[in-house]
DNA sequence: ACAGAAATTCAACATGCGTTGGATATTGCT
DNA sequence: AGCAATATCCAACGCATGTTGAATTTCTGT
């Protein structure tokens, strides 16, 4: 603290500049803000891209706070691509049931979930990282599979049930990137109900419709 | 180096150890080398997860010599993604000839492309990268647009063209991601003929197929 | 009132990155 | 034979990154 300390070891003291250290006072919303920063980051910038300052600096907070809520980089990414589960058993019971519409209310979900701003960051995230950083693609594949292909592929019980189905998951996946993503101006500029009216026969004809040859 | 050097003097010389510095013998195909290892290594880990120094291992040489070559990792990656013309004008070429087939042909083609060991790394470079570096989506874009989206629109010269054909691309990149870039089991097990039997009709209804509603 | 837990700050470490500069060896031209 | 161009290696710079540790302040429960 003494600018001249009596005795002649190392002071490490005498902090002056910034903000004083410790706790703040009023409840913590630290926690919050670096999630809602690093799903942006991530979403924006893919994995790799994404770096803990950044997400600090966004936040307005010091790195050292991400690690002492996260732990890792990996872990604050775990973190934030995970899905509301309320909208997944939608997707799961939506497409266990079979009609005429079947295709354009998958296509409608499927288009909103990228267009909300609750689920729209963490697929945003998911599937630009899952296309740069092997551990992402992995995440990725197993949430397709399991929360989706898998069981809807049981309830449809065709025996080329998981080929249809990664075909409609192959269009979907693309056509949000293409959107989302890439932003291809046809897509990225056309409304939800018009693309899913376009893209609900393919989706329809891939889930129900005959087998090609 | 030399534990007893004669001049008190700073002595950079008397290099030991490693292969000699120094041009070597037999034509240099440094930068073959390097082309190929940057091509598979963008093609597998994305713009920002490839590093010169890996692609240098790779190839057997020293990151000097990348530099030598290429100058700057971008002008590396901009030149590994160039793709032969040649496929390119038979892509137009083949898409601006409208018949009953055209679906199923586009989708041979494309998926060709996609295995096609002279032009698959550099797609799987493209889209990769596009997915997690601005730059990069850019060149995707334009890529896009400018040898496939705007020529063939004007082959088929209907006001909702452009729209058609990026909903066709939306399909066709979204099923090479997932075949080549994610893994997705049954898609990426599949031979190519049967996939495009499967896609063909949707590629056939976006192009010249009744507007929806 | 007090002790421990929690939250925050700063400083630093080790690593890996793209890039640069200089030294050295080989080739091809004259 | 000699000389410019080319090719290669090594060492280093400056910077950004993920992560750690210690210090400090506030809060909470008793």
């Amino acid at each position: 603290m003494n600018p001249r300390s009596d005795t002649p070891q190392a002071v490490p003291a005498a902090r002056r500049p910034g903000r004083p250290a410790g706790r703040r006072t009023g409840d913590p919303q630290s926690r919050e803000k670096i999630l809602a920063a690093a799903k942006r980051q991530f979403a924006d910038r893919a994995y790799l891209g994404t770096t803990i300052r950044g997400v600090a600096a966004e936040a307005g907070l010091d790195p050292a706070v991400v690690h002492h809520y996260f732990g890792t980089k990996r872990a604050l990414f775990t973190a934030c691509i995970e899905l509301p589960t309320e909208f997944l058993t939608a997707l799961s019971t939506l497409v266990g049931t079979q009609d005429a519409d079947l295709g354009e209310r998958i296509a409608k979900l499927y288009l909103g979930l990228w267009d909300n701003p609750a689920t729209g960051p963490q697929l945003r995230a998911m599937v630009r990282s899952a296309m740069s950083d092997d551990e992402a693609a992995e995440v990725l594949r197993e949430f397709l599979t399991a929360t989706v292909l898998r069981p809807v592929a049981a309830a449809i019980g065709r025996p080329d049930a998981p080929l249809r189905l990664a075909l409609a998951a192959s269009q979907l996946v693309g056509l949000a990137a293409a959107r989302n993503l890439l932003g291809i101006a046809p897509l990225a500029e056309a409304e939800v109900d018009d693309l899913a009216a376009w893209v609900a026969p393919a989706i329809q004809r891939y889930l129900t419709g005959p087998a090609p040859k």
